[in-house]
DNA sequence: ATGTTGGACTGACATAAAGTAGTGTGCGGC
DNA sequence: GCCGCACACTACTTTATGTCAGTCCAACAT
């Protein structure tokens, strides 16, 4: 059974709210809880996956690698997240999954996922709005890749995981505990590992964030938002619109 | 009333096979034909968006515009697909998307597909597939953006186009026709108009493909598909897997 | 205490791609 | 039959970012 204050939870009732059978149907959804290691992979390119995983504690990122052993990270996840979703109708998974530190997930079949369809109409919805709003991330993240420069990048990188955390309350306005490295940064911005330290280096010179011992600090979020031109809408985080 | 060999009919069934119900539930979606000329915008970035419209002849863009005026397109749109699936949920749509050529398209009431989860769950499911591999193509399409060169992701990009319009069947392995202007490729692949140019002009004189008058021709594909490092699997296209 | 490892960080140099500033061509409107 | 516009195409210059080749430091194992 689930806590009732799970960050699954949290983040969908920034959506809907959720009724008693709704929490009901979730909590039967988690068939194990499971604990991996940083680095162990959950999810892989080009397998069939039949489950899907709800990450309840703990960073996790999904990848692309490339023939010449180059990485490009899709999108981080951070508790409350899920693995793989998009994965479940296609034959085989068109991406990976790893855990970025230790990680607590439950596991999901997939086929329970489609069945709530019909019984759980709500809870349904809100999951495929979960969906959607991973699709927008990524499409975001996209424009990021394709016409921002490198540090409107780290910025709106930056100021994206601030407003996702708070959701889920793991931050707030003045930062939050980030266990990524450099090169995890190079890997999601698609930048080299020396150019992130660089940009890294002149946003704290301009005291706008600082990243440092595993935690973000942002000093002056304003001046940040306008160089990133980062606009939350996408996020879709109001509360209450089913409410 | 849909042609029974329309575009999308012919895409989900590379995914399933639809059942007589399937598609009486699918042509009771369409509540109007609608034509639109070359450059209407069908989306608004930031307006809540209540129908998705079926792309049933023309091609179709979806973009985010920045603060600066540039536009970064997300994907492009062919017949048998849908523009706007992703925001029937979200309270603003994410993106915009416009027409490239002279358009027809199927109004649809996001609520009719929402509701025909629990009547039509194999059609719905067919649905959720389609939106899958439209994320999976958003996906792939920002590992180019991070991690492939300029003529890698032409090539890639070309072939990917080239491998979608097969399904539909507009095209077959010797090209197809493409109504994009360089302008187009530039901003889809996040590169300048004048670069697409030289690049283009480069993938000719190697005896690759050439993109000339509207058309695109492959005159290498093996070696083309090599260098993009192009491996068609996300793009689910196996047929009968539910059949 | 010593070696090993992973991560942060730097300076010098190389290069892919952008920007600028054009020319040329075909087409629809008048 | 000419104008204007959209698109394709090119040479030259500039710059953002990558690559190379490291150093330094803290954590940890032997």
């Amino acid at each position: 059974m689930m806590p009732l204050e799970s960050p699954l939870i949290r983040k969908l009732s920034a959506y809907a709210r959720l009724s008693g059978t709704d929490l009901e149907t979730l909590a039967r959804f988690h068939r194990r809880r499971r604990t991996f290691q940083a680095g162990h992979e959950l999810i892989h390119e080009g397998r069939k996956n039949r489950s899907v995983f709800v990450l309840a504690d703990g960073w996790a990122c999904s990848f692309k690698m490339l023939p010449d052993g180059e990485r490009q990270i899709v999108d981080f996840q951070i508790p409350g997240d899920f693995l793989g979703l998009r994965s479940i109708l296609l034959l085989a998974s068109d991406h990976s999954a790893a855990a970025v530190t230790r990680v607590e997930v439950s596991e999901v079949l997939g086929s329970d996922i489609i069945d709530s369809f019909s019984a759980a109409p709500r809870l349904a919805t809100a999951v495929l709005w979960a969906a959607s709003r991973d699709e927008a991330m990524v499409a975001e993240h996209l424009v990021d890749l394709g016409r921002r420069s490198a540090e409107m990048r780290m910025a709106h990188f930056l100021l994206e995981l601030g407003a996702r955390l708070q959701l889920v309350g793991l931050g707030d306005a003045t930062g939050f505990d980030c266990p990524l490295t450099q090169y995890h940064l190079a890997d999601v911005l698609g930048l080299s590992a020396v150019h992130v330290n660089r940009v890294l280096r002149h946003l704290r010179e301009e005291g706008l964030v600082t990243f440092q011992k595993g935690h973000v600090t942002f000093h002056d979020m304003d001046r940040l938002t306008s160089i990133a031109g980062f606009d939350p809408d996408y996020l879709d985080q109001r509360r209450g619109a089913l409410s």
